[in-house]
DNA sequence: TAGGCGATGCTCT
DNA sequence: GAGCATCGCCTAG
């Protein structure tokens, strides 16, 4: 294998979004951050995804976990827009939103695939595969590829190196919608999104309505 | 490639 | 103690 030398600096410029460039509107925003990038430094190295699906979890929704109210570890999503929700699924994977309303609200956007961008050498070892589009398709499997954990939750999305959002790098395809994966409750609700025809979303494409 | 199924351990009631 | 916004493995087509 050749594995290229990881640097701790992105290879590409990646341009920081700025809060006016996005809705504070969780099924706006969900759309929103769709082609957009995720980028992530450590010490070793940088790692960076195009976001191809994500899932809404709107106010009053009761398949999210804010429906109940506020707890320690929901509190991340009743911060202000654009702030990172990590939690813990299933005792084992971790897996991240990105909080969408007014402060005190309790809403979120699920990020559940990437298409990995830079980095990958890296995300394969923490991945312990090397199956490109099985790096980061599934919300565990992107937090594991991008080193997202608790540490991290909370964190303003907009501001800190560690963990960023960014412009998108190309044009976005068509952007789809569906019914959620894997929830109980409010299943029917079409608030999953995801690029057309990208082969690194996650889930069963006979989701679609 | 798609679908079924069991392991997993945290969170909340 | 029950429920769960998942994953990896296995099998079938």
């Amino acid at each position: 294998m050749n594995a290229k030398i990881q640097t701790s600096v992105p290879l590409q410029i990646y341009t920081r979004l700025k809060p006016s460039d996005l809705p504070i509107s969780t099924a706006e925003l969900a759309k929103a951050l769709i082609g957009c990038t995720l980028v992530r430094e450590t010490p070793e190295g940088v790692t960076a995804g195009r976001i191809v699906e994500v899932e809404a979890y709107v106010p009053g929704d009761p398949a999210s976990h804010a429906f109940r109210g506020k707890t320690p570890r929901t509190a991340a999503m009743f911060l202000s827009p654009y702030r990172a929700y990590v939690y813990l699924s299933y005792g084992t994977s971790w897996c991240m939103n990105v909080s969408s309303e007014p402060e005190g609200h309790g809403a979120g956007v699920l990020l559940r695939a990437l298409e990995p961008l830079e980095g990958i050498p890296l995300m394969q070892i923490r991945r312990g595969t090397h199956t490109l589009r099985d790096l980061c398709r599934g919300p565990g499997r992107l937090c594991q590829a991008m080193a997202i954990d608790r540490s991290l939750n909370e964190l303003d999305l907009l501001q800190q190196n560690a963990l960023y959002l960014a412009a998108p790098v190309r044009k976005t395809g068509r952007v789809r919608k569906s019914k959620r994966i894997g929830i109980s409750k409010a299943p029917d609700r079409l608030l999953r999104f995801y690029e057309a025809e990208n082969s690194f979303v996650s889930g069963p494409r006979s989701l679609s309505p």
